[in-house]
DNA sequence: TACAAATATGAATTAGCATTCATTGTTTCT
DNA sequence: AGAAACAATGAATGCTAATTCATATTTGTA
C-alpha cells in the first residue's frame, strides 16, 4: 500500500520548518544575508545542511518567506491597534506606538527589516520598499483626513507622511546600531510631540 | 640608471585613478557592494581587471576611498554653507539646504551614501554610520545652543537631531528610489517648515 | 519482519569572483 | 638602438559558499 505521512510525522516537519526560519531569522539578525551561510543556519537549527533544500529551495527562497512574514505580522499588528481609534491623530500616533511596542519586543525582526537586508540587493529591496511604502500610504491617509477637517494646515501630505515616518525609522535605527537612545518607549513620546506639532496639530503639550 | 617618471606619465596614471573612481562610483550608485564586480568596473574605466589592482590593493580599498571622498565632498559643503550664519535656527537651515543641492547635484553620491547602504558588515557600512553620525551630531549641538537660549522647549535634544535627520534623510530616499516627491527641492519648504514646527520654533508661518 | 516510500545526511560538485602572475607592451636613459 | 624599469594584460589560481547527490536512516503498511 501506498505510504501516506502520520499527523505525527507531519507535525514534526512542521514544527522542523518553523525552527529552520527561527534560527535564520536570528542569524539573519546578526549578520547581513551574503554574511549568513547556509551552514550556520543549518547548525543552528540543528539539522544537516543539506536538509535545508528538502525544506526550501534556497536561500532567496528563506529570506522572502522571513520577509513576508516580517511584513504581515507588522502591518496586521499595526492595523490592529489603528482600529481602536477614529480620530485621525490617535490613528497615527496608534500606528507607530504598535511598530515600536512590536521592534522592541521583536528587535530580531526589526534588525532584519531596517539595518540587514536594505543592502541585500535591488531585488530585495523591493520587499522592503513595499513594507515601508504600505506605512506611508497608511499615513499620508491619516493626513489627507485631517486635512479634510481643517485640522492641519495644506502642506503637502506626501511630504509629511515621509517626514513623519523617516523620523521614526531614523531613531529605531539609531537604537538597534547604537543602543541609543536607551529607552525606545520614552524616545516615543517626544518622537511623537515632535511629530504632531511638525504636522500642526495646534495643542502639542 | 634608475628610471624616473616624466610628467606626462604621472598626470596619465593620475587621470587613470580617476577614471577608476569614477567608473566605479557609476556601477556603486547602481548595484550593491557585493553585487559589483571588479571586472565591471574595470570594463567600465576601460582596462584590464588586473590593472586594478595595479592602483588599488583591493575592492575594500576602493570602496572605503570612494566614500571616504564623500564623506569629506559632504561634510566640505555643509560646513562651508552653515558658515555664513550664526543663528541656530539659521544653521540648520542651512546645513539640509546644502545637503539637498549636493545630492540633487550628486545623484550617484546620494544613491551610494543612502541607497546601496548594505547592511554588509566591513568598512563600507561602518564609514556611512560615521557621515551620518557627524551629521546628527551637528545637528544635536545647534539644538543645544537653541535650548540653551531658550529658544526652543527642553526636550531631549538627542532623540530631535534624529528625527530631524530622519525626516530629511526618508524623502531623499524616496526621492531617489521612486522619483517622488519629483522637485526636491520643493519638497525641502515644506520639510523644513515641518521640522521647525516640530523644534518648537514659534514663528514658523 | 520485510520492503518501499519518505527523510536526513554531509561529502562532493559547482559557480562566481577576488586576487595573482607569467607574459607582453611601453617608457626612460645611456 | 638596447637594456632595464615600469605598466598593462587577461588567463590561471584559489577560496568561499550554495546546491546536489549517493548513501544511510526512519517511517508506514502488510
Amino acid at each position: 500500500m501506498a505510504y501516506r505521512q502520520t499527523n505525527k510525522v507531519m507535525e514534526k516537519l512542521q514544527s522542523k520548518k518553523k525552527e529552520i526560519l527561527k534560527a535564520a531569522r536570528e542569524v539573519f539578525a546578526e549578520n547581513s544575508y551574503q554574511g549568513t551561510s547556509i551552514k550556520t543556519i543549518a547548525q543552528k537549527a540543528k539539522i544537516a545542511t543539506g536538509t535545508f533544500y528538502l525544506y526550501f529551495t534556497n536561500k532567496d527562497a528563506l529570506i522572502t518567506m522571513i520577509v513576508e512574514e516580517m511584513f504581515h505580522e507588522l502591518l496586521e499588528c499595526i492595523k490592529h491597534e489603528r482600529a481602536h481609534f477614529t480620530d485621525g491623530f490617535d490613528k497615527l500616533q496608534a500606528s507607530m506606538e504598535a511598530c515600536i511596542k512590536l521592534f522592541v519586543k521583536e528587535k530580531n525582526m526589526a534588525k532584519i527589516l531596517l539595518v540587514q537586508v536594505p543592502g541585500v540587493n535591488n531585488a530585495f529591496n523591493a520587499k522592503l520598499i513595499d513594507i515601508e511604502n504600505e506605512l506611508i500610504k497608511l499615513t499620508k491617509e491619516d493626513l489627507d483626513e485631517l486635512k479634510k477637517q481643517d485640522r492641519i494646515p495644506h502642506e503637502d501630505t506626501f511630504v509629511t507622511a515621509l517626514a513623519f515616518v523617516g523620523s521614526f525609522r531614523q531613531v529605531i535605527i539609531n537604537w538597534l546600531r547604537e543602543g541609543k537612545p536607551e529607552d525606545l518607549e520614552a524616545a516615543f513620546a517626544t518622537l511623537m510631540k515632535y511629530n504632531l506639532k511638525g504636522m500642526g496639530k495646534g495643542d502639542v503639550s
